[in-house]
DNA sequence: CTACTTCCTCAAGTGAACTTGAGATCAAGC
DNA sequence: GCTTGATCTCAAGTTCACTTGAGGAAGTAG
């Protein structure tokens, strides 16, 4: 006696709508991407499996983490295409994920901070801020304020 | 005796494109946008002042923060229109964007908590996972993986 | 069986943020 | 003075992530 077994034969679009918070129009977005792959019924109907509506509820929280598509469908390419994917399965997928929003928090706190700094120094006004006044430095390679924008390379 | 004064009379839009590391047509479309305000020389070029440069350095790093255009312009607003900004008026503007930058750190660290702590417990292949099985709790709100995207409503 | 809702496909539209191209003008070097 | 490269405007095209609409088939309630 399970509990409340998805129904027999799946859940139709509909329903998978209204458990996501996902627009009707953007399931099938998401099929035509390539993010998965629901079952059809006899008569073309979409069926989606337990397996489906996880696939989606990552593509959400990933998508708000700022993830595009087509980095969210390599992720979910390590996956087992249809089949419930097992722990491991989830954790390498996730591992991966991680260290990009590892990467991202930090980058957004090296350009509070930097952002802190420079205003609370009040160089922003002055012509000294690696920030707002990068050709001191930079003019040279000539591209801008990329002291903030993660490249790192001082060399020349 | 100044150093290097940005030539007489302002520079062109290539120079521009070349310190900002933005293409010409982006600089063009901000111009456009409301977000930066060059004058023009009798000949209808367009000509950039150091405050111009420093908008655009700050475009460029609120974009990579993940900003959208109309967001930066509403701040850029907030400067005087051409002239020289003052220390209060750029700490008047960042105060704003630190407060936005701050929850978007704190976001990303709630949701890779989250995240870590659905995989480490091997709960993403269980039925109890706040994170992927919402419709435990939520399927009668019928909305989806909402306790990682933001809603922390527990009403009902 | 009828009516209503949900589902289907396919094509086209949307908005953000640009880029590309055409055709013309402007500025700088020789 | 001429050529070359930079700049101008304006219109249209591009990518991403969808939504909207047309026209039709399928499932459900009475």
């Amino acid at each position: 006696m399970q509990k409340r077994p998805l129904k027999p034969s799946g859940l139709a679009i509909g329903d998978i709508a209204a458990r996501t918070g996902l627009a009707v129009s953007a399931i099938r977005y998401y099929e035509e991407e390539g993010l998965i792959a629901p079952y059809r019924t006899a008569s073309g109907q979409r069926r989606f499996t337990r397996a489906d509506l996880r696939r989606l509820s990552f593509v959400r929280i990933a998508q708000s983490l700022g993830f595009p598509l087509s980095r969210i469908r390599e992720a979910l390419a390590s996956l087992p295409p249809d089949r419930p994917p097992s722990k491991s399965d989830w954790t390498r997928l996730s591992t991966g994920f991680r260290a990009e929003i590892d990467a991202r928090i930090a980058r957004l706190e090296d350009l509070r901070d930097k952002l802190d700094g420079c205003i609370g120094c009040g160089c922003l006004s002055l012509e000294t801020c690696a920030l707002y006044n990068p050709e001191d430095r930079a003019a040279a390679k000539g591209d801008g304020p990329r002291y903030l924008l993660g490249d790192t390379s001082e060399a020349g």
